[in-house]
DNA sequence: GATGAATGAGGCTTCATTCAT
DNA sequence: CATGAATGAAGCCTCATTCAT
């Protein structure tokens, strides 16, 4: 059983390993430059063995994608540690996903990989990470509309919607526009981001 | 009536024409499904005839977008016209954002086009589309602070911007997710997007 | 008769003035560099227009080619006004090839163009001036060996197609390698051609 | 023997196979005649496989270029063994020249491919192969300068690139005017060629 | 398991030439 | 005569995927 579970365990390593590697490649040259001759060029296997650990170059992005989903929650559930008003953990968590943003430029591309190709479902794992991501903010919702900051009136679960969508959208906006927005705006990507911060925050709370 | 003036009516007309076929490919098949050979086939051209009209696919698609983006600003002007009340404007322009867009669910794959081919700059007229948009938007604010409804403390072309991520990512949201959301919230694209306009008002408005 | 004559002239001007244009594509671009669409461009006719002068783009180089060859006739003519050395002369019919040569840098593009395209022959025309340039190369070296000057050993038909070949060969190892010459040999063009003068010159003359 | 070594040798092999098959395409219909997809169908490989070999097109015409090089120093290279008198060697390598010529009509075309595309560089490999040609002849020189056979007063290497690119000239002019040069000077290829040697014998041997 | 050579369809673009007006 | 829109074959190159070893 041993030997079993070191070769499991290497098996999950490599395709990690290969998972970075497109990553890398994502970060660099965009989704669109993503292939699979790069990927096995970069990881060091053979082109054949990409496809040893995933179905299809759809598999692997869709992989990519719950990876950086995995991340992402674990980054929101950091963020609002040891804070406890609702309104603040709010703050926390868009500033957290403003960080995690800039770091992966590409990654909205990820996000929309699914709907661009017809037809094309997200697989079931990538949706439970959504699932609990929206979870997560709907918790924040209910705590703060008991805290009494946070309208009632507000469906816990569309504002959970409505903030992802809003947000990436902001988040893609900046990456299409930063140059314009920094000229237009006079301010850095952070600021502007902070400006959206505020307004949801108002719309939102407890007059 | 020159003859003249007739060709360069009908020139006009065909290139509009192959940009419409072009434009129902999008809409069809997504912006990656769009290439000259099928605009061709389905304008009824040769191939070599498209490039008599578009310099190169990228051309296309920068036309494509332009089209788009001069019937926003149309839409968006007829949307407020007769309506005194700033608040009551923006709604209806968000309003009529969600309706274009509607019609148009690969439209944000044509403006996220340029930015993700490294290096590819927005055509100069392209951009003043989107600042006469953006002015739009901001002299709307700027009528609504002096009507005393709207706070002072918001910049107006920094909430044009924010104004315009976010719709577009709610609307990217509707058209990838459209059906969870349907299930989880029980509502309908018009609904879940009125969620969006409420909160934007809510943000602004004057307590 | 004079309408039609005045008519006549001016085909004929426009055709040489088609025929510049496309000279001057050439030089700039080279001959892989000419299409018929941009000499219709250049010279402000349409494209089917050409095709009313020029049968096809092999007729349009054909006349291309020969009226360089004309020309060089007629430099090479010059070039021996009042000189009556032989030996003198040929000196001086080179030193002017190489000089309508730099002006041509893609000369040779065209004089070869009709073997590279398999069975196709030279135009009657084209080939009657090579045959004037041969001649008076060759009267040139009987002239010579009459004043006693170049060797009586050598026959002058040879001789001149042997001067053409190495000369335009040398012309053309100055446009490809220009830059490797002058930085191995530390002269330049017309230096490094003057060699070649000199070496001729020293192969025929009479010891 | 090594399954490592056989792979690579294979690999080589079939490299080499396709420029064969490459070669014999230019010796057909010319250099203009020779597109991946004839060179693929005639070496029985798919059109992308071809590009698993050669970067480009280009590239592969640099491989045409530098294998006909490489080969023709080493015939170079046995023309003059055995040889002691410069004279007689530079006449064996001139002959040497003239067949490798003749079974290769369309070696010039290759040769000057590099400049006509305007801003392509002939690869590092190329070059190096030329300049050891060019010492090959300058070797001779100097030899034959010792030896008391030929002139003093003669830069070995500009006299090696003239004699390139004077011969390189008049072999072209045999491939383009063959049978003009027959029929006007009643002799054979050679016997014209081996004027020039003569010619150029005369020119540089001490009176 | 791993390899990597091979595939071949698919996409972009050019350009000589034609032809209806 | 002149036009210039239209043609469409041809050529370059990419890349997801397969398969024999």
């Amino acid at each position: 059983m041993p030997k079993r579970a070191i070769s499991e365990e290497s098996k999950e390593d490599r395709r990690n390993f290969i998972l970075s590697c497109a990553e890398e490649i994502v970060k660099t040259n965009g989704l669109s430059g993503l292939n699979i001759q790069s990927v096995a060029k970069k990881s060091g296997f053979a082109t054949g063995t990409i496809y040893l650990y995933f179905a299809n170059k759809e598999d692997l992005i869709a992989h990519l994608t719950l990876d950086s989903r995995k991340e992402l929650l674990r980054i929101f559930e950091k963020s609002i540690v040891g804070e406890g008003l609702a309104m603040k953990q709010l703050s926390k968590v868009m500033e957290a996903f403003f960080h995690f943003y800039e770091t992966r430029p590409h990654y909205y591309e990820l996000v929309s990989f699914f709907e661009k190709n017809t037809g094309l479902e997200e697989p079931e794992e990538l949706e439970l990470m959504s699932r609990k991501i929206n979870q997560l903010v709907a918790d924040i919702l209910k705590k703060g509309k008991k805290q009494g900051h946070i309208r009632n009136d507000l469906d816990e679960m569309t504002f959970s919607f409505l903030l992802w969508g809003s947000s990436v959208g902001i988040l893609q906006l900046l990456e299409v526009k930063k140059s314009i927005i920094k000229r237009t705006l006079n301010t850095d990507s952070f600021d502007f981001f902070s400006k959206h911060i505020e307004l949801v925050l108002h719309a939102i709370k407890v007059d």
